[in-house]
RNA sequence: GCCGGUGUAGCUCAGCUGGUAGAGCAGCUGAUUUGUAAUCAGCUGGUCGGCGGUUCGAAUCCGUCCAUCGGCUCCA
């Protein structure tokens, strides 16, 4: 007999090799039919696979992370199976569950497939689903395994192995296909009961750029059709929430094909709207101790040969820009900290000066490959809200913290709730990759952490992710379709500083060398108005939004009064227009609600005799008469609200 | 850059197996003077993404380029 823990820390007895479905059994009937896969200590396994000793066990449902996991994962191998049958031949890459549902990555040879293909495979999925095929799980010798593949004729999989440790390989086998594969899988086919082939895409072996490109076929099962229908309306809710729906819709940006790819054109409301964020970050920095500077948008070549980046981006840069003098070049720049080192040069700085910052809302170009354009959150001319910060390495874990106090100050000013803080150290076992002192680099990437910790944030540490030139933090934000957005971002800098030769005199006398901060709180504009616009679905925060208020005149006779509640609002700093269209109020009501106005001010012969507004609240409706003092008051009390003690 | 999808009026979209384009909204003009999500009528507007080809004839078929969408790779 063996120990079985549950999660309610309650020990119960079973023969030893009892499986999770067994216990699930004995728990009850219920449970059992719904046991999708099972937790053996620490490892997710199989509900089926014999536990041969005392364990900790807990048991998953569609409900748990888990539980779906295995279920899209079983589901990749049943996709698997069906277009083997299909398009035998096919050969397969990987293919493993992700957030939503799965994928394989597929070479079909000669032969092209398209959504086309969707209905067919999706119909062969769901009857050999129905089939109620085990999934029997096989441990085989790494020479029998590279066997198998090899006469089969799948050099994918038969790489995969020659990388793998005989011992540890195991096979899984559902009805007519058989794959290399960890686990854990599903008992057998039968909890998939909706099937969804959802988009088909190239991807390159490996993530390798010059290997060979498999095509990556995407879908999503479900215990239940109601569901799989529910995952499809959230698709299509997600799009509406699209920024570049939103903003063609709202007229807050557009490209022009003559301008060229990646360069967004701001409209007059997006610029409003912009110039508010911008707003709020200056007087935020403006408090916390930053000085503003401003650059030029070119730069000559031997500023990226000192700061490095001509060696290493030179090449993908857009071209340089050259000059009637011979040999003269400037460079678009692509990124503000060269020209603010040389501002930290100018003249000699002494501890005491220390921490500088340095603030700019700088524009940079960068030529990004065409394919990885995208709307506002990937784009070739974009402005960062930058700034670097000069300090002793003493200062490093101080300037952190102000940092995120910013950044925390800027989510909730914009209700960002759902967000996760990145930070990113070395790899430790490749030291030689990275610039700056072993010191300094363990003296970072303590103070990085223990900021986070000091200050609650929910973060992951993912090593060898810093960048060779220092340790960084980044904040990960996701779109309306779930993809994840890099916003701001701390980066500790150990490189410029030595490549520019940054110096200050410290109370010693001596020279020392100042550590370099670079961060972007927003990240830049474009991106973080693009997500803030998926965000809110273009509801804007009311202190944010472009136009706050619409005044209705019921008909001509009003424009006169309609003129004087405009006038004393924009004198109260509330951003008011008048729709003054030959309409009726229905109809502009109607527009006002579409291009989501948070308040509408319907006005006649009555809001004019009594000096009053009619409001009508967008999403909410009528919210009755009030005097226009009244509603001056309401709405700056609103602004006020949001911003908190940056209102002032 | 790579793989696949898409490209018809400012916007959203229709146009069957080839016979030289259509709706709604927007815009303009006029009527109407309007009370909480669309007043009525008329009008304007498109070398059907560009260029080549097949054909008596191409929005429709083929090629190519461009843009765009979904991924991949990349992101100082």
């Amino acid at each position: 007999m063996i120990n079985i823990t549950l999660p309610d820390n309650s020990v119960r007895q079973y023969p030893e090799g009892i499986t999770g479905m067994d216990i699930a059994k004995s728990i009850s009937e219920g449970l059992a039919r719904n046991v999708l896969a099972v937790k053996v200590n620490e490892e997710v396994w199989d509900a089926t696979r014999p536990i041969p000793m005392d364990s900790r066990v807990t048991l998953f449902t569609w409900d748990s992370e888990e539980g779906k996991h295995a279920m899209w994962h079983s589901s990749a191998h049943l996709m698997a199976e069906a277009i083997e049958q299909l398009y035998p031949g096919a050969k397969f890459g990987i293919g493993p569950a992700i957030e939503n549902g799965f994928y394989y990555d597929i070479d079909f040879g000669e032969r092209s497939v398209s959504s086309e293909d969707f209905p067919k495979i999706e119909a062969k999925m769901l009857e050999l689903a129905r089939a109620k095929q085990t999934f029997i799980r096989k441990e085989v010798h790494k020479a029998e395994a590279i066997e198998y593949f090899s006469k089969k004729g799948d050099e994918y999989k038969v790489e995969l192995l020659n990388d793998l440790e005989d011992g540890t390989i195991t096979f899984y086998e559902t009805g007519t296909f058989t794959d290399l594969c960890r686990g854990p899988h599903l008992p057998d086919t039968s909890p998939i009961k909706a099937v969804k082939v959802l988009a088909i895409a190239g991807a390159y072996w490996r993530g390798d750029e010059t290997r060979k490109q498999l095509t990556r076929v995407y879908g999503i099962t479900f215990p239940k059709q109601k569901e799989l229908t529910e995952y499809m309306e959230l698709l299509e809710e997600a799009k509406k929430r699209d920024h570049r729906k939103l903003g063609k819709e709202l007229e807050l940006f557009t490209f022009s094909a003559k301008v060229g790819l990646g360069l967004p054109l701001w409209l007059p409301k997006g610029a409003m709207l912009r110039e508010r964020l911008e707003m709020f970050l200056k007087k935020v920095q403006k408090k916390a101790g930053y000085q503003p500077v401003i650059c030029p948008h070119i730069g000559n070549v031997e500023l990226y040969k000192t700061s490095g980046h001509y060696q290493k981006y030179g090449e993908s840069s857009f071209r340089p820009i050259t000059t009637p003098v011979p040999g003269e070049e400037f460079f678009l720049k692509p990124m503000n900290c060269p020209h603010h080192c040389e501002i930290y040069k100018y003249k000699p700085r002494s501890y005491k000066d220390l921490p500088i910052r340095l603030a700019e809302f700088g524009t940079v170009y960068r030529y990004e490959q065409s394919g990885e354009l995208h709307g506002l959150t990937r784009v070739r001319g974009f402005t960062q809200d930058d700034a670097h910060i000069f300090c002793t390495p003493e200062q490093v874990k101080d300037e952190f913290k102000g940092v995120i106090d910013i950044v925390m100050l800027i989510f909730k000013a914009l209700d960002f709730k759902d967000f996760v803080t990145q930070i990113s150290l070395r790899d430790q076992t490749k030291k030689e990759k990275y610039i700056g002192s072993d010191e300094n680099w363990d003296k970072a990437e303590k103070a990085i952490i223990e900021v986070a910790q000091e200050r609650g944030l929910n973060y992951v540490i993912v090593p060898g992710e810093a960048a060779f030139y220092g340790p960084k933090m980044d904040f990960m934000v996701k779109d309306a379709i779930g993809r994840k957005w890099q916003l701001g971002t701390i980066q500790v800098d150990y490189n410029l500083p030595d490549r520019f030769e940054l110096e200050y005199i410290g109370n010693d006398n001596q020279k020392h060398r100042p550590v370099m901060i670079h961060r972007a709180p927003f990240g830049s504009m474009e991106r973080f108005v693009a997500v803030l616009i998926e965000h809110t679905a273009g509801k804007f925060p009311l202190w944010l939004t472009p136009e706050q208020v619409i005044i209705l005149p019921i008909s001509e006779k009003y424009q006169k009064y309609a003129e004087k509640v405009s006038s004393l609002l924009n004198n109260s700093d509330i951003r008011a227009q008048i729709d003054d269209r030959n309409e009726k109020t229905g109809k502009k009501i109607r527009d006002a609600e579409m291009k989501k106005i948070p308040f509408m001010l319907i006005v006649g012969e009555k809001e004019e005799l009594e000096e009053s507004v009619s409001v009508r609240k967008h999403g909410e409706g009528d919210l009755g008469g009030q005097t226009l003092a009244a509603f001056v008051n309401f709405i700056q009390e609103e602004v006020n609200r949001e911003l908190g003690d940056l209102s002032a």
